[in-house]
DNA sequence: GTCTATACCGCGATAGAC
DNA sequence: GTCTATCGCGGTATAGAC
């Protein structure tokens, strides 16, 4: 179902090129002529595969806001306050480790916030962001623990782009940001890992 | 000495405007023509007072690089490592309290990094913010303590940037950074604060 | 010394030829 | 499905009014 024509390959490696410039030098550092440079054509050319810049934008931010939906409803599901942190952390961190650069744009690039916050609205009222927090802090937090989930969810997330940590393997880098996480989130240390891709 | 002529004046209320409106909408989606109509003047005026973009960008971010540089010698002229930690931990927490929307600027804004890191290499080579690292996590650290450092650094200073604590008072803003920041850097609560601004 | 008028070129975007 | 041509805006630049 998706062996692919040429338009789907074009369209595939145009969002590839998009999410590597713009993490290079942030959404509005990056013009369609780099883009379409890097592609070997022009910038009309891609302006038939997305009608505006902002669409770009948005289909190169959906994957990674739509694994955190997931991860959200999936650690709501859950019964203890405990194992739904458990899982929320578990699976943030590995969606940072598993697409770095992604989340960090999340929380630095003024211009893909703009379109992340008004195209991904849906599907449940409040944004992704706040949704996650929401998760990880409980109900009515205090606070002390409104600003250490904040602390966390930034900082973490930050630091899968950042280039200093850009050469670690995904099962160190994992295993730092979850000890990070957990203490300042207060959690005990864990001793078997709430895997969250079994067979791995 | 300072009480100003017609263009000192509108160099600083450019500066305060240009800094309100990178936060709002980042640098580079802010225009000369946003600035200027706020000021009520033609953009050809912006230009007499700054000759290029970048150089408002390095107006603006300047004051901050510079009281993080002061922070960075005051600590690491301390004996202990405790006590430089303690040092460059609140004084930090100081000026994300006190500037709360600059310093998550040099986090989340691509545009803004761009011109620190080329403009502010000085005075002592490497850049505030990897300094700021290192006074924070010693020589040489483990890996898990650069990435606790790491988190703690982007963490604390986005919370700064975040409109829902925009609302919270210097005080209480100030002991729960500390507090998230301490925790996550293994350091033990403490009793007396070191105050950076004595006489407040 | 402080500002306005005006023009230049690159960028996002649109229309239409091949 | 890709290209040429064109338009309005953004950063830059200069000439000149006061």
């Amino acid at each position: 179902m998706t062996a692919g024509t040429a338009a789907t390959d074009t369209r595939s490696r145009l969002l590839d090129t998009a999410l590597k410039l713009f993490s290079e030098h942030g959404v509005e550092g990056t013009s369609l002529q780099m883009i379409a440079d890097e592609l070997g054509v022009t910038k009309a050319a891609v302006y038939y595969h997305f009608k505006t810049k902002d669409e770009i934008t948005e289909a190169v931010a959906a994957p990674g806001v739509q694994e955190l939906d997931q991860i959200i409803e999936e650690a709501r599901a859950l019964r203890s306050r405990g194992a739904q942190i458990d899982h929320a952390l578990s699976g943030f961190v590995e969606l940072i480790v598993r697409q770095r650069s992604l989340l960090s744009l999340y929380n630095s690039d003024p211009g893909i916030q703009r379109v992340i916050n008004r195209a991904f609205r849906t599907p449940r009222g409040e944004d992704v962001k706040t949704r996650m927090k929401a998760v990880l802090a409980g109900e009515n937090p205090s606070l002390a623990d409104a600003i250490a989930v904040h602390v966390v969810f930034t900082g973490l997330a930050m630091v899968g782009g950042a280039p200093e940590y850009a050469g670690i393997d995904d099962d160190t880098l994992r295993e730092h940001l979850l000890e990070a996480g957990r203490r300042l989130l207060g959690r005990p240390r864990r001793k078997r890992p709430d895997n969250h891709l079994p067979g791995r």
